[in-house]
DNA sequence: GCCGTTTTCGGCCCGACTGTTTTCAGTCG
């Protein structure tokens, strides 16, 4: 079982018991073990194996109620309480108290008055207009669970990271041009840079908002109104995607700033550190009874309650706090860090640019070095180099390499693992590259053990430097592969062998909390972009948004080394 | 159900908007 099917289970054991009324804050207790489950960087069986009940007990918000109810879940494959609950309420019950503008209470009314216990039943009794004249509904509500229907049909679930990054700054940009606006901040998931994003919060400081919010309901990129108010407005934009703005005026931009952005748990946090002190935090600053007394800027906030200053991408409630507490935060890596890009393809394979192209455009970037890697024979679909034209490519980029000058060009491949773990070309071939990156291009299905073996065969290889893209996942299209990542992590140290972190959005790859344990047990991560064009070198970005999340710093990536630590670190492994 | 340098019992984050209520409940973030 994955954390996903554990906390899937108390995520619904809540929404059960709050249609049952049970007291909200048992409620609210299942909702955060479900939160801090999902969170884990380790698997729940793992952790149960290994410690036992007492090992579960140590995850924050599981207690012994809870660590049994997985303890039976481990043992039996199922908890009876959940089948019980499940078998209570009818299947499809669950989408209905999903719908927009419907809550557990409304799911319930109609329920029991009208036997609703799906969303089609749903659409079809509003339809009909049977929701109105119930206790406390009108037409109006009416109206708004029938648009919360269409409105789930609509919204495709979550966003790539930069086309929600795209949309929320054309909107920010917008908002600007108006005099009232003081400051403008993308706040939220996207500010966190979280690789997927459901809605974009936008934080604007200004003294008066009504023709901030009659601008921002009428924008050309918006569909739709969902709640238009003095201090805070959502629409949902043509693309899909819901926008929430809040107006606040300029001495709550900290707490605004912070509460805004996240993440809940972590909020909470804060609010609750803040009543030891004697003081109430909401996102219009610090209050001693009534009496305003900070919030003025980020910085002040976490200071009010005792904290370091913690950057938006570490607020995950991931033990932030506490490394805040004893000023043990990392420092995070930053773009300036970055001295070149180790993944890239040429026209020689599917890229389309030359050498000597995508070497002038990372010049561009002040990078020191770059490497090209292109495809070998087996990824046929992109045109992969058998071992004649891979020497002749090799040649060619010494060829630029001597040409061009401020850049070094590193010769290199992205060489397939076949499925038996061997390499693509040759080591005879291999050993002449500067460094090679290896990487799962086909069989994606095998199962765990075959595809783990196949992988550390790999890292064996004494020429191999990189794994890239180590789980193969596509974000929203396909899943990642089946792969012991912890012992994927503890060859790549044996063997001094580099992780990618792959930069682009779809890819992102390792994930936040894996690189996070890569850094852990002292692996290094490449940040790459996987470049098929010149323009992709500009993805590194988002790369480093992931690198973040992941708590890396600049000693823990290899290509903000310099030129020489860099080919002292390729070579040592030979 | 969880949790504890104020606690093993008694707390548990805070506020905006909407609709239907004539003072507030429900939903949302």
């Amino acid at each position: 079982m994955e954390n996903s099917d554990f906390a899937k289970i108390f995520w619904d054991l809540a929404e059960f018991l709050e249609l049952k009324n049970e007291n909200r804050f048992k409620v609210a207790a299942y909702r955060k073990a479900a939160q801090n489950i999902e969170s884990l960087s380790e698997n729940l069986g793992t952790i149960y194996k290994a410690g036992g009940l007492k090992a579960l007990e140590e995850i924050p918000g599981i207690g012994q109620g809870i660590a049994t109810k997985i303890e039976k879940t481990i043992k039996s494959g199922k908890l009876d309480v959940y089948e019980k609950l499940r078998k209570e309420f009818p299947r499809g019950f669950l989408e209905l108290v999903e719908t927009p503008g419907m809550g557990p209470k409304t799911a319930m009314l109609l329920y029991k008055k009208l036997k609703i216990d799906s969303r089609a039943k749903l659409e079809k009794a509003a339809k009909e207009g049977k929701l109105q004249g119930l206790p406390g509904m009108g037409a109006k509500k009416e109206e708004n669970i029938l648009k919360g229907v269409e409105l789930k049909k609509k919204i495709s679930g979550r966003f790539l990271l930069n086309a929600a990054l795209d949309q929320a700054e054309a909107v920010a940009k917008e908002l600007e041009k108006l005099k009232e606006v003081e400051k403008i901040l993308i706040c939220g998931s996207l500010r966190r840079r979280k690789e997927t994003i459901g809605d974009a919060d936008i934080l604007v400081i200004a003294k008066r908002s009504k023709n901030i919010m009659q601008r921002f309901t009428s924008l050309p990129q918006a569909q739709r109104i969902l709640v238009k108010g003095e201090t805070k407005s959502s629409i949902v934009l043509k693309m899909g995607m819901q926008v929430d703005l809040r107006v606040v005026e300029d001495k709550s931009f900290g707490s605004a700033a912070h509460y805004f952005t996240g993440c809940k748990a972590h909020n909470i946090k804060l609010r609750e550190m803040a009543i030891k002190k004697g003081l109430k935090l909401s996102e219009y600053g610090f209050f001693k009874k009534d009496k305003w007394v900070a919030g003025r800027t980020e910085k002040e906030v976490f200071k009010t309650v005792g904290l370091t200053y913690i950057p938006p991408e570490l607020r995950e409630m991931r033990g932030e706090i506490e490394a805040a507490q004893k000023g043990k935060l990392p420092k995070l890596i930053e773009s300036k860090d970055i001295k070149g890009d180790l993944h890239m393809h040429t026209i020689e394979t599917d890229g389309s640019n030359t050498i000597e192209q995508m070497a002038q455009a990372a010049k561009k970037l002040g990078y020191e070095y770059i490497a090209i890697t292109d495809h070998t024979q087996s990824t046929r679909i992109a045109h992969g180099m058998d071992e004649k034209r891979t020497l002749k490519h090799l040649k060619e980029i010494d060829r630029v390499n001597k040409k061009i000058q401020g850049i070094r060009v590193l010769k290199g491949a992205e060489v397939d693992i076949l499925p038996d773990g061997r390499m693509d070309l040759p080591d005879s071939i291999l050993k002449q590259m500067d460094l090679v990156i290896a990487a799962v291009h086909s069989n994606f299905k095998m199962p765990e053990d075959q595809m783990t073996r196949r992988i550390l065969k790999a890292l064996e290889n004494k020429y191999v430097n990189i794994l890239a893209h180590p789980t193969g996942r596509l974000i929203g299209e396909r899943e990642a592969y089946k792969v012991d990542i912890e012992k994927v992590i503890a060859i790549a140290k044996k063997t001094k062998t580099a992780l990618e972190l792959n930069s682009h959005p779809q890819r992102l790859d390792l994930n936040d909390v894996n690189c996070r344990l890569a850094k852990d047990q002292g692996v290094l991560i490449s940040i790459n972009t996987d470049s098929h064009t010149t323009d992709q070198l500009n993805l590194m970005k988002y790369g480093i948004f992931t690198a973040r999340r992941g708590w890396l710093e600049k000693k823990n990536i290899l290509n903000a080394l310099t030129l020489d630590k860099l080919l002292k670190i390729l070579f040592a492994k030979r």
